[in-house]
DNA sequence: ATGGCGCGCGCAGCGCGA
């Protein structure tokens, strides 16, 4: 089966990107971030004649979150246990004994700032629940934009970009945590080099220059991992006509 | 050289993203 993820940045204005997006590749499963839409105005039916189901958590303007999928989901969760929070950033479902953990997590935008803080904050409760969906389903996909680049082989350019917000240690050792937990960098299972990365600031022509950062991930739990054929950041759609500034990241695993 | 682009909101220009 193939799971991906996109932060779409708008999915009203990358709507016709993910369609042809599907077409062309047929994933089981599409995890989006960024929708920035609310739940009434989620293009069910566009995805339905595409031949997917589609939950979602959504707000005005910000964050929302969604799930594309071959087979019918239940959803499990739309936000993280005990963490008092009205952004929409979470969806968990499953489907069968697969589940699939859909995050936005915050961007925290320098790290002096009040979203830093509360990007650290919503990265421990994580934690605390990723030990506890371990042990709930062994199969379980974590997915999306995780907004930092672990290691400085995931930087263009990691001198102008140290303890920069992204980059800085206190999310490294976050993200790192994770993958203690026994979570794998489902990536980093199959391609050691640099170079390869998911974002490109839509600034500087810097998609061109291949200034990026590698922020969108897909952790496997170990059950998964050993199931992993491939994962393939795909630059292609970074290229289109009035383009996401994320690109969608497809991992393959055999036998399911 | 801290801008640079693109989004939502809403009709100007700001907050935000990464």
């Amino acid at each position: 089966m193939k799971i991906g993820t996109w932060n779409v940045n708008s999915l009203r204005v990358r709507l016709p990107h993910v369609l042809r997006w599907l077409e062309t590749n047929q994933p089981d499963v599409l995890a989006l971030q960024e929708t920035k839409t609310e739940d009434r105005d989620f293009p069910v039916g566009e995805f339905e004649r595409a031949g997917y189901h589609a939950v979602f958590a959504g707000q005005p303007t910000y964050n929302g979150v969604a799930l594309l999928s071959r087979e019918p989901p239940e959803v499990i969760a739309t936000a993280l246990p005990d963490f008092e929070d009205v952004q929409k950033r979470v969806l968990l479902a499953r489907y069968g004994d697969l589940a699939v953990l859909d995050l936005y997590v915050p961007n925290g935008q320098s790290v002096d700032s009040d979203k830093y803080r509360y990007k650290l904050d919503w990265l421990a409760q994580l934690d605390l629940w990723a030990a506890q969906l371990l042990r709930d389903f062994p199969q379980l996909v974590m997915l999306g934009d995780f907004n930092i680049a672990p290691e400085d082989r995931d930087v263009h350019d990691p001198v102008a970009w140290q303890d920069q917000v992204l980059v800085s240690g206190p999310e490294r050792t976050a993200f790192r945590r994770l993958l203690d937990r026994g979570l794998r960098d489902s990536f980093r299972l199959h391609t050691d080099g640099g170079g390869h990365y998911s974002w490109w600031d839509y600034r500087a022509a810097a998609f061109r220059r291949n200034q990026g950062l590698r922020i969108d991930h897909i952790l496997l739990s170990p059950a998964l991992a050993a199931r992993s054929a491939a994962t393939v950041i795909d630059r292609e759609p970074r290229g289109w006509e009035r383009p996401s500034d994320h690109t969608p990241v497809t991992a393959e695993l055999s036998g399911l």
